[in-house]
This record gives structure tokens, sequence and C-alpha cells, in this order.
DNA sequence: CGTGTTTGACCTGCGC
DNA sequence: GCGCAGGTCAAACACG
């Protein structure tokens, strides 16, 4: 099972065994910050103000050569708290050293700390939902109200 | 000096 | 065809 881990405040990850190149993830959550820290490095590439939403949203990319994993940030006009972190591609590496912790937490108590809610569901926003082809796109919704802490 | 961020410009797809 | 909105690039800048 491969992991990507988000360990901002407590330690969750999320199983990526069903990741593959033309997925997209999407993983709502709820945190002070924006910049989750899953292990991985990533550089800052763009910012944009998406319409109906006054926060802007920020473009990152995969730092390690060779790995053009890409990843959106915004957050939810309607909530502040709740941020949404979309995942797009795979990693061809393993998580940095020193920063992948998480693997250990999820076998040992961190089975509570695992998704309470995964849901994946069709974007409705698209016109077409035809995604269903080679890209396969998940959404996760974590509830996450104790970690705002 | 190397690495990462900021930020405006540029590009492209889509709707009208 | 035009305008808008989203996404990316790249030069300048900041920081360790």
């Amino acid at each position: 099972m491969t992991w990507l881990g988000l360990q901002e405040h407590r330690g969750w990850s999320i199983p990526f065994s069903f990741i593959t190149e033309n997925s997209r993830i999407i993983v709502q959550t709820r945190s002070e910050v924006d910049l989750l820290d899953d292990g991985y490095k990533w550089r800052k590439y763009g910012q944009k103000v998406v319409k109906g939403n006054p926060y802007p949203r920020s473009y990152y990319k995969c730092t390690y050569a060779g790995c053009n994993v890409r990843k959106h940030v915004e957050r939810s006009s309607a909530d502040p708290k709740a941020v949404v972190t979309s995942y797009e591609g795979k990693h061809n590496h393993d998580v940095p050293s020193g920063r992948n912790t998480i693997h250990n937490e999820v076998g040992n108590n961190a089975h509570q700390l695992k998704p309470q809610k995964v849901v994946a569901r069709k974007p409705a926003l698209h016109k077409e939902m035809d995604f269903g082809r080679d890209q396969l796109q998940v959404v996760l919704q974590f509830k996450e109200e104790q970690i705002t802490a």
C-alpha cells in the first residue's frame, strides 16, 4: 500500500494505491494554513484568484527531478478553515527522507486519524463526465474539525 | 550562491 | 470573432 502522508497537524494519510498517472485527487480538509506538508517538496509556480472565491488558488509542482506532479491549493469561500488540495499525477519517486514518518503512524495508532468519511463522487461542474476513460477523479473529504484547535 | 516565492504577462479553451 | 476565466511561464526578488 502506498500512502500519501499529510501530516500537518495530526498525521493523517491517504491510501494512494489506486492512484495512476492520470489521477486527480481532491482532498478537502480543515487547516489554519494552506501549506500542507505531505512529505514532498513543492515549488510554487503560480497563484490565481478564481471567480466566486475571494481566496487565491495556489499552484505547486513537485521539485523532484522527473516528477511533474502538480497540486492545486485553494480555500473554500464558504469556510476559510476549509482547504481544498488537488493532486494531479503520481509521484515516480519516494518521499524525501526525514519527512516520511507517517508510515509508522499509519500502521500503529493512526487508524482513528484516517478519513472518517471518504466519498468518491463525480465532478458536477463538468458538463460531461468523461473522466472515466483513463482519468480517475477522486474526492476525499476529511472531517478534521478537531485538528484546527 | 542556491533555492524557493512573488507577481504580472502570456497562452489557451470555452461560451456567447 | 471576442472576451473572460483559468492555468502556466519566467524574471525579479527574498532568504538561508
